[in-house]
DNA sequence: CTGTTAGCGCGTTCAG
DNA sequence: CTGAACGCGCTAACAG
């Protein structure tokens, strides 16, 4: 047995293929110090001589140390992460607000666990079971999701809850983040009744959020003296779709249809089209959140535009806070709306 | 120095509000067993009896108790996730990719943890480096990545690398994943020269696919006696816009685009549209993943369908593989391409 | 300034 | 079948 080598080095180093990474005792060692002063050195504390920083920072270099994050949390009860509940990936909304989150997160040293409802249903547990499972430090709800339950037991077990573009559940006491959902609401119906439109149709959306920008709708139309013409619409492009194409079928077809968000209007559109109508020719359509799918020009969704950074960005502050401090709970933080205006809405044809 | 030991009962449960999350310990404590019992009792271990499996399984009940994976993870040393690098999430084909790879990976108990390196790289350290402190037990590079040299990092240190839609970084030893470019190309190439087309273009894009799909086209192109036009046109919607905006804007402008991909195609629908072209009388576009957006009617992008679902399945196999066995490095896995026809092709005016 | 000692919560021996 | 003991890699509280 001619070793090829006599390497005099550590026997970390002489194994075969599978090299377990270096641990924090590794590079203690080959700087010559103990274990919690290799901590404190890496960790940047002031009290430590700048001779045996640099010597502990060589080493650690030397070995390609990565500190191990799953110790680290282990140690400290807390992970460093705040998971994120999704409930559909395709919707480009969560992934504009994603952004917003993610950076205000990063400010105070936290990173996104991202778990989306709809991937989870099919495996049974949760998703807000396999966040607290990965103990995450809070959970940021973004958008309606139906994991009620579980969601409430989270957050009396001490887990803080926030909730990004959504009222629900209301009852555990979490910061939430939204904007104006009824004012943006009576700025698209009110764009639409300037253009000139009386048959003014609202596909209705989930939760207090639906309730809200149907109120505006409702209040908006009534006050110009038409009737509050609502159907249910859903969050989906399928469910818009099939709302719409039952609405646009129909003799007494609306003139312009006004969606609880972009989705179920690009499902609006789909109809639209599959019967023949030309948009905003035949009929008009509004959408709601702005996201980057109703930028796109063969789309060109004139929609109402809620703040999505924003909101992400606030609902990691508040996440912030309530992770650090004890401050929080039950403040409600909302933020502007307004219209974006494309090409997809136009003057009623009378 | 009085000792706290004063407590007379367990002072986990009798603290204020904040009550950490209830331990194996505790249950076992409540089942009258012991931990060891209590942590095999739970996880299914043939060799328990049934009735204390079920006390156990109680008391885990009525406390809420999760066991908590951090812990178990550092135990193990693997945490049970992969870790899964995308560039961009608002690219709808990397979520598309998404669902089958996490369909896959559940199958091995593990679960996906994301990270785009589009958000890291303005935190400064790489989505790798985030990846490997997590101690993922495996990476899977969702398309083509700028994260070079952490990638190769990763792999010689022992973390198996899986590439899904792209064959970078070629030099280390991964399963790559991929459907038939350069097939997917010939296909779409041959679409539009069927329709009768004679100026065609090709919007490059990068990496080895992007020489594959360009490669297809090329010989396709040629072989019916036509010039392989080609421009490099990148993967985002922006870059696709620019590069079509020059293209179209040219007298001896192109009668048909078959771009990288579909965000770079509807870059090219944007530009046509803004020029006040016509599609697809004036112009006709391809473009290539099929993603979801693709299918949005009033986009209703003609485009190749490269089996983004069977490519996500696949990968994660070869995860599962990579990570229980010892099984499997450098295999390449073709996936089929086919034509999906919608209506931004049409035939050439002359 | 440094080093030593305990855990964090869980899996896994290994004796009983 | 049981329960005690150890270790995963790290941080935190103490002593020196």
């Amino acid at each position: 047995m001619s070793a090829p080598y006599a390497e005099p080095m550590d026997h970390r180093e002489d194994r075969a293929r599978p090299p377990s990474p270096p641990t924090l005792r590794d590079v203690a060692e080959r700087a010559g110090v103990s274990k919690s002063l290799a901590s404190l050195a890496l960790r940047g504390d002031p009290g430590v001589g700048e001779a045996r920083r640099a010597s502990v920072r060589q080493a650690a270099e030397d070995l390609g140390y990565r500190p191990n994050r799953v110790a680290r949390a282990l140690a400290e009860t807390r992970s460093g992460t705040v998971g994120v509940l999704l409930n559909d990936l395709r919707n480009p909304w969560f992934v504009d607000l994603l952004a917003g989150l993610t950076a205000a997160l990063d400010g105070g040293g936290l990173a996104p666990v991202l778990a989306d409802s709809f991937t989870a249903r099919r495996i049974g547990r949760s998703a807000v079971d396999q966040l607290l499972a990965q103990r995450v430090d809070a959970i940021v709800v973004v958008g309606t999701t139906e994991d009620d339950a579980p969601l409430r037991e989270a957050a009396t077990s001490g887990c803080p809850v926030l909730l990004a573009g959504t009222y629900e559940p209301g009852d555990l006491d979490a910061d939430v983040v939204v904007n104006d959902d009824r004012h943006g609401a009576v700025l698209a119906t009110r764009h639409l009744l300037d253009l000139g439109h009386r048959r003014i149709v609202h596909l209705t959306g989930p939760g207090e959020v639906g309730r809200l920008r149907a109120e505006g709708f409702r209040a908006t139309a009534e006050a110009a003296g038409l009737p509050a013409w609502t159907v249910a619409g859903g969050m989906s492009e399928e469910s818009g779709y099939a709302a719409a194409r039952r609405l646009l079928e129909d003799k007494a077809r609306p003139s312009a249809v006004f969606a609880y968000n972009d989705l179920a209007a690009i499902g609006a559109l789909s109809a639209a089209h599959d019967l023949g109508l030309e948009v905003p020719r035949d009929v008009s359509v509004v959408g709601y959140d702005n996201t980057h799918i109703a930028a796109i020009r063969p789309v060109s969704l004139t929609s109402v535009d809620n703040g999505t950074f924003a909101i992400g960005v606030q609902s990691g502050r508040f996440a912030i806070e309530r992770i650090s401090g004890r401050i929080g709970g039950a403040r409600v933080h909302r933020v502007a709306a307004s219209l974006e205006v494309r090409r997809t809405t136009g003057p009623a044809l009378l």
